[in-house]
DNA sequence: CTGTTAGCGCATTCAC
DNA sequence: GTGAATGCGCTAACAG
């Protein structure tokens, strides 16, 4: 039925090498490409391997020789957001290079339920971790229960910890953003954001405030939305500035949701009201079709991903302790106008 | 330092039976709530356990007890594609139920790295694969390189083999899909769709032909386009077809590139031309946002996900050898208007 | 260059 | 109810 017609159980090292008449070290060596063995032997068991279609046990193998797994935990609140799959496609890329692969593990926005997704996973022997927090606190993300295990944070920075981390530029982004509204004569700025609980919510505010003040324009409470929601409520937080008596020219809204959410409330606007300007963190697919301008700040969530390997990686490799690193990746501000 | 003064060393269940003077099978029976134990000893064991924080290791149990692994692969394409990482949101949900994580494994629509991907997790032990395959031939999927492991086929049927599979409605949802378009009084229906080598690339067009000839409209080899690529080609094969003498007043794009390009194609129309209809394949984020009205095909890629874990467990539950089952997820149609 | 012994951490099997 | 021996598949460490 086969090339090789042989007993369908799972074959070992011994089968191999008792066909050869040799021993199993004999057969590990060969495949291990471990020098200090015999050209003619490791054809010969090289041959038979492949004839037999034989495949070492990797575990079985991690086992005994204590090295690495070769697997890396991937810890995000929900995979099914773009950004976070992005990361994981770059972490993924990353990973491969290094022979390694990545574990799933959704903690749904749930500290409780990261702690114990993070336990089965270094339960499950991964060589490292790469985590997007859920909490506020990283305690349990330390060396103790972690038997000293690489830990990256990613997007937010380590809090009560000394691990690496790779950032984005939440603040300077933020910043730019509010400068080109500034730069287009805005002087009426409304600001929807995530609470200042958050690594984000408060460095994009940061971005957003500095800006502010560097223009000379004081901040107004009134303009500033901090709330930890769904599209829905970002939308009516927009709605609800804008019906003010002297309404924001602009709108900054500092993630994905707040962002659409003001897409929604300025969408319905008639078409003799004033125009508002619309700058937002995180890029949005079909952004250009839409029709009103929007500027965003882009960044690729692949490239977090991809550091986040090679901080992992590089830690692994050396041998004495390094200092905690902190890799922070750049943004870009795109423009898209309305069409027409 | 911390509540348990211990040796930095990785405990094992030796060094917890010692503190108390207990056989290591002891602790191993308490922890496994295996019956056959005093209770005292048990509640004994587990003190002693939690208070060193001693976690057995489940690569040496499972290596010993040849049980499983409670690991899955999920072998896709391309992750950063949102069907995809829904439907590994999905699986990941569903196999967390059953207590095991998910392994990613990326082939860049490759099929030689497929094969790879595939004969890499399975060394890893993973107890069962689900795979949207990249190429058309799925004989590696086979029993003889899997070790009889469960594979369940994703958003294609198999193909040589005999397997598992999920699939979505994809001649229903076209069907579907076109007679909406034909009770609006369409007759001239243009079709954007993939190749007829791709099972979605030939029975979204059977949907569409199907639909077609119910309402007696000949098929018009004109109307129709069948390529495998990108936006940009979508866009282009749209706009020459709207340039012809007598161009569709309707089209049906076959998937989520083919509709943006669509999308594009459409966007640049004066507003003195006869508005051309648009359904396709495939939800489209925002798609209330745009200016043209459209109709899609929609359905829940976690669903795929979801079935997916439920047959490779129930297979893996069985002992007697099952025939293989079909399941296919249902779509539904979804009218946007434009706004305003 | 090759083989032998021992053991990774745990669980099956059989004693007691 | 508990313990001792044995082995999962593989590989360090040491023989020869």
């Amino acid at each position: 039925m086969s090339a090789h017609s042989e007993s369908e159980q799972t074959l070992t090292m011994r089968d191999v090498a008792a066909r050869l008449g040799v021993s199993p070290m004999t057969v590990s060596r060969a495949l291990r490409g471990q020098r200090g063995i015999g050209e003619a032997t490791r054809q010969r068991v090289l041959d038979e391997v492949a004839a037999l279609g034989y495949r070492p046990n990797k575990r079985a193998r991690g086992l005994r020789s204590g090295g690495p797994n070769e697997l890396i935990g991937l810890v995000v609140t929900n995979l099914a957001n773009p950004f976070y799959s992005q990361l994981a496609v770059g972490l993924e890329q990353s990973c491969v290079g290094y022979g390694a692969r990545v574990v799933l593990g959704s903690t749904g926005e749930d500290p409780a339920a990261e702690r114990e997704v993070v336990a089965d996973l270094v339960d499950r022997g991964v060589d490292g971790l790469v985590v997007v927090p859920a909490g506020h606190d990283h305690s349990h993300l330390g060396g103790e229960g972690l038997r000293d295990l690489p830990v990256v944070l990613a997007a937010s920075p380590p809090m009560g910890i000394d691990v690496d981390c790779v950032l984005v530029d939440d603040f300077g982004g933020s910043r730019e953003a509010c400068r080109r509204l500034v730069a287009r004569g805005h002087r009426r700025i409304g600001f929807l954001g995530l609470p200042p609980s958050l690594w984000t919510g408060s460095e994009r505010f940061r971005g957003y405030a500095v800006a502010l003040e560097e223009a000379g324009i004081a901040l107004d409470e009134r303009y500033i939305s901090r709330h930890r929601g769904d599209r829905v409520l970002a939308e009516k937080a927009a709605r609800a500035m804008l019906a003010l008596p002297d309404p924001p020219t602009a709108l900054l809204t500092a993630n994905n949701r707040n962002t659409i959410g003001a897409l929604r409330a300025l969408q319905g606007r008639a078409e003799d009201e004033k125009p508002v300007a619309l700058a937002g963190f995180d890029d949005i697919e079909l952004a250009d079709m839409l029709h009103l301008p929007l500027t965003v700040v882009s960044y690729d969530p692949a490239e977090i991903g991809r550091a986040a390997a090679t901080l992992l990686f590089e830690r692994q490799a050396s041998t004495v302790p390094q200092p905690p690193r902190r890799v922070t990746i750049a943004t870009t501000l795109v423009d898209y106008p309305a069409p027409r």
